[in-house]
DNA sequence: TTCGGTATGTTCGTATGACGAACAAATGAT
DNA sequence: ATCATTTGTTCGTCATACGAACATACCGAA
């Protein structure tokens, strides 16, 4: 038992996880199933949520409530493109006529944390929230092409690199190419790699010292746009819309 | 002592919303000061949290990473709109060009669970877990205006009631009338009550057994749009959109 | 530069906060 | 109706989380 380690938050934390898309609603041996914890301890901590607001209850079935999505907008409201961001990304999409989105790495996936949608090209829902495997997308690529090369050997080591369609790369061989080339070039472009028909160019965002913190993106129909297209077109709007997002940010 | 409270799930509750736009980053001793907790408290859920991955360090002061996102998405993925509203909403956005949202009502607050922006008109950047008081927004009036007496008196008894613009309704009796209004119309307009300028109009999201438990609106520019133009050209959008969420979530 | 007061971070003995074994209640099949 | 199983709850107790006291860092005055 690591003495500085709060057993009881990390297991309420993981009563919030266990709601979903196929959980939406839980009793309390569902919830104790679940996540491991016994009848008695996910009862606590299900009527502990309930008293703070978190989580209603119908005396049986549990579910969560929106004042959950507090705690994750106390992360978004803390970052230093919160305020400057999203204004920026709306006028890209405009000019564009295209979703644009920002992402950060948490450990092996993306997490959309900004995002501003035009023409639906996806299945998936994305927003802010979503997380994807950084390999196969252009916002991934861009941010794992500026890390150093521990922190790249650690994302190696962990990282499933799921296969999306015949054209994801997953070799670490052929991602550290394909990386190397986003370091050399400022941007990623990702061909019909997480989707077919999905087309994407990103380019990174950078703090006051330089560090890439997160990426930019736009997406597109491949039958849309081409890739000769993308770069001519949309890379200029792009790269400006980061300019301007790091300018604001470090004011 | 309550005995089904997990006294230490709710403190690290409080130490991850003690970050926000005034304070992204904190050493122990100022989250201490901003929870009320001890010092050695404070620091045993950041390190906790930091163990966990939901926080960051350089080794004084602390910050949240994405992962606390994972929080509120737990939320909004378990929510039955969640995988039919987005399409639904960037139909009706790029139908009206205009800003669509879905929101719920939580306390006296509207929470923002959707949105499609389109064009800039307010000053204040909204987003998902954005947090607006009920009675001067359009969402607001909508939900409040299904509520059962009870519910409604508690509403009353503990909102504040902001004064925003010259034109924003505060009393109850007034708001009162308002939502009567609505319940009658189906529909709010709010004029120029949350912000100059900003006109707005929603209607209510139901459940499978007609339940009001979201609003859904569209935005406009007052100089954009007039009243009459918005109930004859937007509300049968977003009627049409509400009605289509519904059948897709009821499915 | 040194010193002293204050602020901040950390440790470890212990008590109280959270635990789970056992009991109570609910459910479903025969 | 009875019985076996599942689910929810209680309360004695111990181990988890606590905070008083110690250690370290910082800052201002002489």
């Amino acid at each position: 038992m690591r003495s500085e380690f709060v057993q009881s938050l990390a297991r309420g934390l993981d009563v919030i996880q266990a709601f979903g898309p196929d959980r939406p609603e839980l009793t309390i041996s569902e919830v104790a199933k679940h996540t491991g914890l016994t009848r008695a301890v996910a009862r606590r901590f299900l009527l502990t949520l309930t008293e703070l607001g978190h989580v209603e209850t119908d005396g049986r079935r549990f579910r969560l409530r929106p004042k959950v999505l507090d705690l994750g907008y106390a992360y978004l409201s803390s970052q230093p493109w919160w305020q400057v961001a999203q204004p920026r990304l709306e006028a890209a999409a405009a000019t564009l006529r295209e979703s644009c989105s920002v992402a950060m790495l948490d450990g092996t996936d993306i997490v959309y944390v900004a995002r501003v949608p035009a023409t639906r090209i996806m299945t998936i829902n994305l927003n802010i929230g979503t997380r994807l495997p950084a390999h196969a997308t252009s916002l991934g690529r861009v941010i794992l092409a500026a890390l150093e090369e521990s922190a790249l050997c650690d994302y190696f080591a962990m990282a499933d690199r799921t296969v999306f369609t015949k054209r994801t790369i997953t070799s670490e061989a052929e991602l550290r190419v394909a990386c190397a080339q986003v370091a050399e070039q400022g941007y990623s472009l990702v061909d019909q790699e997480l989707e077919n028909g999905l087309r994407s160019l990103a380019v990174p965002l950078r703090n006051r010292v330089g560090k890439v913190i997160a990426a930019i993106n736009v997406g597109t129909h491949a039958a849309r746009t081409t890739k000769a297209e993308m770069l001519q077109q949309f890379l200029p709007v792009l790269r400006n819309t980061a300019d301007a997002i790091c300018r604001d940010m470090n004011r």
